[in-house]
DNA sequence: TGCCAGGCCCTCTTTAGGGCCTT
């Protein structure tokens, strides 16, 4: 990989359903988090690692103009009623210029990290993405998924994929001996998401995991449209 | 009519089937 990311921007989207629903984002959260913290990571009393204190965070709900599952309204606890009546907007220029721009704020290269991004988070703000015209993300910006990044440390000390759960409740869970906290409240993944990340932080950044693990934004497909 | 993801990976595979992971 030419250029190391300096900056990796946790992500993660709820939304109206899965990928046979063609779904629409209900709620985007964006969490960057500087190299320098994630090289020299900060630990409490215990000893166990925390958050690190510097982080941009952005999180914003988004009015889907299509009906919510039943069941993604119940974990997320996101409503079409709830969003109409919180007067929120649709996915529109003004939120890809806000991305855009929380992205520039970011020292670069920049990196996303979604759990399961490749074929969810990924894909589908591609396609959201690709319904505003005239509007995009650099195509240079790198992506990792780290369902695939702890299948990849696994194999490399040679635990089988197939004989563990990679749900990010479980890597959390085998990381810190309880369940994670606010699941399905997009901030609440993203901090999650972000304690998984920091638990492999070393090897995660090994050059190796990285040229295997990350693909640019250029090269993701939209999930439909 | 009723049902409905899907690309990827694994293996008791390859002339196939099943599970994963996200909401």
């Amino acid at each position: 990989m030419a250029n190391s990311p300096k900056t990796f921007v946790f992500l993660d989207l709820e939304t109206t359903g899965l990928k046979g629903d063609l779904p629409k984002i209900t709620e985007i959260c964006l969490v960057a988090v500087h190299l320098s913290s994630l090289e020299n990571r900060v630990t409490d009393e215990a000893g166990q690692l925390e958050l690190p204190r510097i982080l941009d965070k952005m999180c914003l709900c988004v009015d889907p103009g299509k009906p919510i599952t039943s069941y993604a309204s119940e974990i997320t606890g996101l409503s079409n009623n709830n969003l109409v009546k919180n007067e929120k907007q649709d996915f529109n220029p003004c939120l890809v210029h806000i991305i855009n721009e929380f992205l520039s704020r970011q020292a670069q290269p920049v990196c996303f990290v979604a759990h399961n991004g490749f074929l969810f988070d990924f894909p589908l703000l591609k396609t959201e993405l690709q319904k505003q015209e005239g509007t995009s993300l650099t195509s240079s910006l790198l992506c990792m998924d780290t369902v695939e990044v702890f299948k990849f440390l696994d194999m490399q000390v040679g635990i089988r994929r197939e004989s563990r759960d990679y749900a990010q409740a479980q890597i959390y869970r085998r990381a810190y001996r309880k369940p994670p906290q606010n699941c399905h409240n997009a901030e609440g993944d993203v901090l999650a998401l972000i304690m998984i990340f920091l638990s492999k932080a070393d090897q995660i950044l090994e050059k190796e995991t990285m040229s295997n693990n990350c693909m640019r934004w250029g090269e993701i497909s939209p999930m439909y449209g």
